[in-house]
RNA sequence: GCCGGGGUAGCUCAGUUGGUCAGAGCGGCGGUCUCAUAAUCCGCAGGUCUGGGGUUCGAGUCCCCACCCCGGUACCA
């Protein structure tokens, strides 16, 4: 397969000590829509994502529930994919990294950068908390006025103990030079400043290993210690494409073409990631994108705040998902929450963006064409023959604005790419429609109004293509409302040649039709 | 403290190198149509562009000062 044409992408691994809300989902959505639409561009894609297992928290609160660790692990990997499956996300592998395959590239991994000479026995001091059973850091610490957070009665000491480093100072001008050779390394531009502010400042070797753990990869070196988890969280991409078990998948697969993190770990994956790959000799990859927040506001006061489980605000996805649907789920964050930056969640402001850009505008319109359709023409448009079926388009080049989405969808600047689509493409066909009067025309010109039904046929066709990899089941009801299969395959359509009218000889609807109408899209729901 | 990003219509925000830049969407108000999910379409927003000073023929758009908000400031996935 030619360099080119693969696409590995990653989203960053969750802590399985709770399960996700809206904020994890929108990073998997965000990652989602670039696997879907690097697919349509006709790239192999490889979509990873999974769970961060060997964390002490999680022995912990497998204690608490009388499991065994892994067993708490496995079920919580099973809910979280629930959540995935029921968002549509598209990964392809899903690693948990308890899993065989992520300890043995680990210790791989970790055996070659102490071969690299980069590892060497130092001392760690810091708050540790019994109740924990980890340290605490100084800010942590500082936040909760001096004490743990999560045990506030307990109180902390003081503790020092032997463990490895990795040599992080020494890769300092490496890395410096490395963002200097390749300016998108990290996204957007604002996380790029902090990273590069900050090793330029002064990069301080870290801790990578714990001491008296069972839960968690031994290091190989020193059976008694267990490696530090985002060392060993970090490798998850590498192991999951193979590293340290099959060679082969790796070479195919690495280096990743981006990591989709959260912009609280851009640190980790532009500075120590970079610097452990470069250790150990291994490939870096293309691009770190390191996304915004969602914040919920709060609909009474109005307050925005970060979404936790301490703030007593946390959003499920499911509870969003039943009230509405995935696809209305999707369409918000996508729509309304820049990727790059930060977003904010009401159920109010989630009512209203799914009725205005939804029900009123998507739906209605899909349901007015196909009624017309099946009124004036029993569903069957008959020949294309002659027909043009760029009319509705007017001023509108559909060629220059694919162009256009394909640099905006690629550079993650989905919320833009939307309100473009729904600003010119699908208003557009409100006001062909509008002013055409096809409804008029039906009494008086059966071929006029044909020649306008068809066309807003095609502008189905057109936008079934453009929302493809932002509202897949959407964008495939509307694909197959019309047999637009009879030239191109939904499989195989793409934003390249989305601007090409149908090409099939004649068009008749095939979307599912209850009691003679078409069966609403996304019904309008009640805001207050 | 230091570094970085911001403060533009009720809300969310666009506004390239200074001169139709005072805008869009949503909400609200008025009107229209009837194919449609009381949807669509058309018209209406007169906001000191945080405040003050400066550069300029001309500044949200550059400089200075002040106030306010948000990130980062390393062992927080």
């Amino acid at each position: 397969m030619a360099e080119q044409d693969r696409f590995y992408i990653t989203t960053a691994i969750d802590y399985p000590n709770s399960r996700p809300h809206i904020g994890t989902a929108f990073e998997k959505i965000g990652a989602d829509v670039q696997a879907r639409f690097r697919r349509m561009e006709g790239a192999s894609v490889h979509f990873l994502m999974g769970n961060d297992e060997n964390t002490n928290k999680v022995t912990l609160r497998a204690r608490e529930l009388g499991l065994e660790p892994k067993a708490y692990v496995d079920d919580m990997a099973r809910q979280f994919q629930e959540v995935w499956a029921a968002l549509e996300i598209s990964n392809d592998d899903f690693i948990q990294t308890s899993e065989p395959r992520h300890h043995e590239g680990c210790k791989k991994f970790i055996q070659a950068v102490y071969d690299a000479g980069d590892i060497y026995p130092g001392v760690y001091a810091g708050h540790y908390c019994t109740g924990c059973e980890s340290f605490k850091t100084e800010k942590e610490v500082a936040e909760a006025g001096g004490k743990c957070p999560n045990h506030p009665n307990t109180p902390l000491s003081w503790v020092e103990e032997e463990n490895y480093y990795f040599r992080l100072s020494a890769f300092r001008d490496r890395l410096l030079a490395y963002y200097a050779a390749n300016p998108d390394f990290i996204q957007p531009e604002s996380r790029r400043n902090e990273i590069v502010s900050l090793v330029e400042g002064e990069l301080k070797d870290v801790a990578i290993s714990r001491k008296g753990f069972t839960w968690g990869i031994p290091v190989p070196f020193d059976e008694t210690q267990t490696i530090y988890v985002w060392f060993d969280a970090l490798l998850n991409y590498a192991t999951a494409a193979g590293y340290g078990g099959d060679e082969e998948r790796f070479a195919r697969l690495w280096p990743a073409d981006v990591h989709v993190i959260g912009k609280d770990i851009t640190r980790f994956h532009c500075a120590l990631w970079p610097a452990m790959l470069m250790s150990a000799g291994v490939a870096l990859p293309r691009k770190v994108f390191g996304h915004g927040f969602v914040y919920r506001k709060n609909e009474e006061s109005g307050e925005v705040a970060k979404i936790g489980k301490s703030m007593g605000n946390v959003v499920e996805p499911m509870e969003l998902i039943e009230k509405f649907s995935a696809e209305a789920f999707r369409y918000y964050f996508i729509s309304q929450c820049p990727f790059g930056g930060d977003g904010e969640f009401s159920f109010e402001r989630f009512a209203d963006a799914y009725n205005s850009g939804l029900a009123n505008n998507l739906g209605n319109l899909y349901s007015r064409i196909l009624t017309m359709c099946l009124k004036y023409f029993e569903g069957d448009l008959g020949s294309t023959e002659g027909i043009d079926l760029t009319i509705w388009r007017r001023g509108l080049d559909v060629s220059a604005l694919t162009g256009e989405l394909r640099e905006q969808v690629g550079a993650f600047d989905y919320s833009g790419a939307m309100q473009r689509i729904w600003l010119e493409v699908v208003d557009a066909a409100n006001r062909y429609i509008q002013e055409t009067e096809p409804f008029k025309l039906a009494k008086t010109d059966l071929e006029a109004t044909r020649v306008v039904l068809a066309n807003v046929a095609d502008w189905m066709r057109l936008t079934a293509i453009l929302i493809k990899p932002f509202l897949p089941r959407t964008a495939e009801t509307f694909y197959r409302a019309f047999d637009f299969e009879s030239a191109q395959p939904w499989d195989e359509v793409s934003y390249g040649t989305a601007a090409t009218p149908f090409s099939g000889t004649s068009l008749h609807v095939t979307a599912p039709i209850v009691n003679g109408k078409p069966v609403p899209l996304f019904p309008k729901v009640e805001t207050r």
